[in-house]
DNA sequence: ATAACATTTTTGTGATCACAATAAAAACAT
DNA sequence: ATGTTTTTATTGTGATCACAAAAATGTTAT
């Protein structure tokens, strides 16, 4: 097991207000959540500590808090790692993002009103621009960004933080996913969707979104496939 | 604010081959899921620490834990509390347990074989005994039990740790609930997912798992009488 | 060479300490 | 008494250390 692949950090600026434990968390959560490190990457507290330029208190709490979201995963022997995937836990992953995400979207809709819906518009037209300048990496980001404003119109939401475990198990992957992106979405869910929240309807609000949610994975469309990006983000373990 | 109300806890035996952090997140999740801890209280590490007879650095950890689990909330000014419930969040929560429960025994379904069967029929049997001998405090893990062996049965079950969060979230009304259990559960839903299960029929499971869901929060089917609970187990903060 | 054993290094865990931020208490003025 | 300010006590954060468990490395025997 080659266990030195290398983990790309975005540094971003820590700011004052926020601790470092914080700073430490939304590093690696980024990391994990946009593909930089690999499965089964083992990840130990001293060498992201020197890493990040802080001791390993930060590290331990941040690693804890991670693998409490089920974005990275503890090992018998206290070792941390990120998971490994097989084709029929990503089916199942896809699965309960469809089900839990169509439902949050059907409590959110009587929430919407029409400036969301315009921020809606606007995070979409950002998407396709994007998209167009051929700029893969932030893509994740905003369509991320769709969805969290979508379901986050529900003042009482409870779902989103089970929907952001579930985009995190998957984020290893997302990388491999908007490689192949510009395959796939020949139509774009998002308007069907916003077209289903003008008009209240609900019915029509979940089966985009569950298209949405498939047609993002369509690169892993036959169990070959999949099992070919399964193998290819493994191989250098 | 009254910051000293007692927290009632259940020291298991700490075996030797389990760390002391996991042994701290176990009491302290019990605490929290059978509502032995107020909402609104506040938890210090040292109150804990000194209460449980460990050092800080333990409840440091399993802290964080629970709160990246929505079991704890850590406030802006790095407090931890028991978070605090309305009725509208209530009302999702219930929703969102409807929508994920169902759609976890709808995909555990195909890999339920008659031994697993039968390790429900024993678990439920168990339950009516024990709300025969009137002893309410077990019924709720009992009945944890029986959903999570039937989401188990799914070997590559993704959910679960997303429905316990919502467990958790709901624990501190758990016993409230346990308590007026006896005027609800006239029909036995578990009964009806057997059945279901022995059919193969996947509509009818998932019916028979939402009514449970709903039927074990009869208790506040009206707005006024959960507000009336929750203004009860708020009364003394 | 390869497997089995012994040694060294690294690692997670838990304890303790310092410090700034926060909350609680006390003192004061109105 | 009541509201405001000052003082004191408590708290979370982060750093550092000790130690046993685990992994990596080196050594020997076959």
């Amino acid at each position: 097991m080659d266990k030195n692949s290398p983990i790309q950090f975005t540094l971003a600026e820590r700011s004052a207000s926020v601790t470092i434990t914080q700073w430490v968390y939304a590093t690696l959560r980024n990391a994990v959540m946009y593909g930089n490190i690999l499965p089964g990457r083992a990840l130990t507290i001293r060498e992201l500590a020197k890493e990040l330029n802080v001791s390993p208190m930060p590290v331990r709490e941040a690693l804890r808090q991670l693998a409490a979201e089920n974005a990275l995963e503890i090992q018998g022997n206290r070792r941390v790692i990120v998971p490994k995937m097989t084709a029929m836990k990503f089916n199942e992953l896809c699965q309960a993002r469809m089900a839990i995400e169509s439902h949050a979207a059907e409590r959110a809709l009587p929430y919407i009103d029409s400036q969301r819906l315009l921020l809606l518009q606007q995070i979409d037209a950002q998407i396709d621009n994007t998209q167009l300048s051929g700029n893969h990496e932030p893509i994740s980001a905003l369509n991320q960004e769709f969805h969290r404003t979508l379901y986050n119109a529900n003042p009482h939401q409870v779902t989103l933080p089970l929907i952001e475990s579930l985009w995190l198990q998957l984020g290893p992957f997302m990388k491999l996913a908007s490689a192949h992106l510009e395959l796939s979405n020949q139509v774009d869910r998002h308007t069907e969707a916003m077209t289903a929240i003008e008009n209240k309807d609900a019915f029509a609000l979940q089966l985009a979104i569950k298209a949405d949610i498939r047609e993002g994975f369509n690169f892993a469309s036959t169990p070959e496939s999949l099992q070919r990006f399964i193998d290819e983000s493994n191989r250098h373990n």
